[in-house]
DNA sequence: TTGTGTTTTACGACCTCC
DNA sequence: GGAGGTCGTAAAACACAA
């Protein structure tokens, strides 16, 4: 489309008629453009003279106004009544002009507000299911670690007992049936978490405390 | 050129504050 | 009660792919 003699043309007319809109545009001859929808008739068509002839159309800003208009939003986003006067009459518009501007930028505005607070929190989620993957797959490998100590106690265990009943080691070997088992530091059980799947079956009395653990390896 | 999606301007309904 | 706010939406203006 095509308005730059239209614009120039209405430009001027504002000029002329500040307190009317600041761009009325005249149908092209013969053009009727009746609206998408039934929509209430508006100040400006009544001011402007509206009838079957429809004299009124919506026009865009010229870029000036819009600059002014932002720099003023940037120092303030409400609009006191003394303020919009002055501006609509440093930008040849009507103050209801200037309020509907400074009305649907404030929309604006917190759209991209929230839409700024929507990313930083899904980025942060984003960061917190990677961190929980990353979790995950360590305490795999923990199990893993854990069922080979299991396996490695179980094997000593058996070597224990199966090469001589009578010796020292042996009988250091046992547990109290009813003790929380120890693996190093580690206590199971004491955050009240389910840990019957992070270990495997392993005989049983075939817990000891740490030092007794230790002494199998020195 | 035209269909379609997006942005901008404008308004009505409703709410809050003084 | 009036002024000025938000919210939802209509419709013109605009951008752009096909």
């Amino acid at each position: 489309m095509n308005h730059t003699v239209d614009d120039q043309n209405m430009a001027f007319i504002s000029q002329l008629y500040p307190d009317v809109y600041t761009q009325i545009v005249p149908l092209q001859q013969g053009e009727v453009k009746p609206p998408k929808r039934r929509r209430k008739k508006s100040k400006a068509a009544v001011a402007a003279g509206d009838g079957s002839n429809c004299f009124f159309r919506k026009r865009k800003l010229t870029d000036e106004q819009v600059n002014m208009l932002e720099m003023s939003f940037g120092d303030e986003h409400k609009l006191e009544s003394e303020r919009k006067d002055k501006l609509a009459a440093e930008l040849g518009l009507d103050p209801r002009q200037v309020a509907v501007w400074f009305q649907n930028r404030r929309a604006r505005w917190k759209n991209k507000r929230l839409e700024e607070e929507y990313n930083k929190l899904k980025n942060s989620h984003d960061n917190v299911v990677v961190d929980k993957c990353r979790l995950e797959s360590e305490l795999l490998q923990l199990k893993e670690q854990l069922y080979d100590a299991e396996r490695e106690i179980q094997r000593l265990a058996e070597r224990v007992e199966g090469g001589s009943s009578n010796s020292p080691v042996s009988s250091s070997v046992s547990v109290e049936a009813n003790e929380t088992p120890f693996f190093g530091d580690y206590k199971v059980g004491d955050d009240g978490y389910d840990y019957n799947d992070l270990f495997y079956p392993v005989p049983e009395n075939i817990y000891m405390d740490e030092t007794e653990w230790m002494n199998l390896y020195i």
